[in-house]
DNA sequence: AAATCTCGCAACCGCAACATC
DNA sequence: GGATGTTGCGGTTGCGAGATT
């Protein structure tokens, strides 16, 4: 233990529990429930200690539910994904792995995971100059998606836009005072153009904080110009809120899944086919000495992607960088294609047509910051396990189409290419732009 | 058998954020 | 608005059991 055994300097006792505290503390929790002053706890318990540890003594290990043991190889694998993508985010990682707390699941990393990686040599994605960047934009995404989930879902069947018909543009926004007097509590619903209906617009610092946190100005540009468009193709006249709102959350949610996805694939040993197309002084100063390779400049974006089979040829394991436009750059056929196929559920896509092409502009802003990304497959990511809830929530509210939709007639024509046409024209209608 | 090493775990520490006075 | 108290989180440390020498 890091204190010395015994007792500190105010005479409380410092070192491991007991049976018979463990038995005071039990018995005082059935009694009274979890407190909301700790420091009450050891004086009514009869306990020498002090809050802090009664505290951590019961979320730790006395709460009922709590998973001890061996870790299976499905939480390893969890860990690993995760400490990947969110690094030690050990409070969030325990809400993935229920029964397990993140005091253990960060034991675990430290004497056990973090070594076994070491042993593979899987050089830290998190070196790589993309990855938190990536993350950054992952993490902000997702919370716009939770506040628009939480707000869509707080909003009364009565609530109504200001004014669509004259600002236009409705825009969600939270108010730290509280509701608007005519809405449902905690939710503005309100013109972005003019943030002076209501109140002063709170989403704008948000949307600045976030910009001040990644070093991808053109990925901020887009940003901001896609939550704008985003939100302004919705038929607020046509429906309730809540129908256009989830499935703006689910896009962002499923843009943030897709960038953790591959933050965690890059690699230190990466290459870039065409370093001139990012515009990025922050990646171009990461990736040091690799010369761009002229050639490359033809081909626009680079695109980051996986190979299932293991890397291309002169590139880093388990990682290309090749260019999306045109998937015959290093005469390989477009590995994005596959990898997309292989997250599960896919299908269950976003229904509207403009998120669609703005959402592949913006990947297109992420990797490259070209026009025209519209044609490419980034179109088709969606990772609908991770949000079972919303899905619930929007069958429930929106009556199903008949209609395919862009995605899926994509994903049928893959399919085809997959099933016996070459390759080739697969590649070459998803890389024409 | 004794000494030493290694490793996992439990507990504490320090800091930041938040709440209350 | 500032001071003080409380909580939550990630990092660190030392004990103790088992393995190795």
């Amino acid at each position: 233990m890091a204190a010395s055994q015994g007792h500190g300097r105010n005479g409380l006792k410092k070192s491991p529990w007991t049976p018979k505290e463990d038995q005071k503390l039990i018995r005082y929790m059935k009694r009274h429930g979890e407190p909301t002053r700790w420091t009450e706890v050891p004086k009514l318990a009869r306990l020498n200690r002090c809050g802090k540890s009664c505290r951590l003594r019961w979320s730790q290990y006395l709460k009922p539910g709590i998973k001890r043991g061996n870790f299976s190889q499905d939480e390893e694998d969890t860990i690993i994904r995760l400490q990947s993508a969110h690094g030690n985010r050990w409070v969030f990682i325990a809400t993935q792995l229920p029964g397990r707390t993140d005091s253990e699941i960060k034991n675990y990393w430290n004497t056990s995971l973090k070594k076994k990686l070491a042993k593979k040599e899987i050089p830290p994605a998190t070196q790589t100059p993309l990855f938190q960047p990536l993350l950054a934009a992952a993490v902000f995404l997702d919370s716009c998606a939770n506040y628009i989930r939480d707000y869509a879902l707080r909003l009364h069947s009565d609530a109504r836009l200001p004014n669509p018909q004259r600002h236009g543009v409705g825009f969600i926004s939270t108010d730290p005072t509280g509701a608007f007097p005519a809405q449902g509590p905690g939710f503005n619903y309100q013109a972005m153009e003019d943030p002076t209906v209501y109140y002063p617009d709170q989403f704008g610092p948000l949307i600045t904080n976030f910009l001040n946190t990644i070093p991808f100005p053109q990925l901020n540009q887009n940003y901001a110009g896609h939550v704008g468009s985003l939100l302004g193709n919705i038929p607020p006249a046509t429906q309730t809120p809540i129908q256009p709102l989830l499935p703006v959350a689910d896009w962002l949610a499923s843009t943030a899944a897709y960038l953790r996805s591959y933050a965690p694939g890059l690699h230190s040993n990466a290459q870039l086919p065409n370093l001139h197309s990012l515009h990025n002084p922050v990646v171009q100063q990461g990736f040091g000495d690799i010369t761009p390779d002229p050639e490359a400049q033809l081909h626009g974006v680079g695109s980051i992607s996986t190979d299932a089979a293991g890397a291309l040829p002169g590139q880093g394991p388990g990682f290309n960088y090749q260019a999306m436009e045109n998937p015959t750059v290093y005469n390989h056929p477009d590995q994005f294609g596959h990898l997309i196929t292989s997250i599960p559920n896919m299908g269950v896509l976003i229904p509207d047509p403009k998120v669609n092409n703005n959402y592949a502009a913006d990947l297109g802003s992420l990797f490259g910051n070209v026009p025209n990304a519209g044609s490419t497959p980034a179109l088709m990511v969606s990772e609908s396990s991770e949000r079972s809830m919303t899905n619930q929530v929007e069958n429930e509210m929106t009556p199903p189409t008949e209609e395919i939709s862009p995605l899926e007639a994509w994903l049928e024509e893959f399919l085809s290419a997959e099933n016996g046409e070459t390759s080739d024209s697969f590649c070459g209608d998803v890389a024409l732009v």
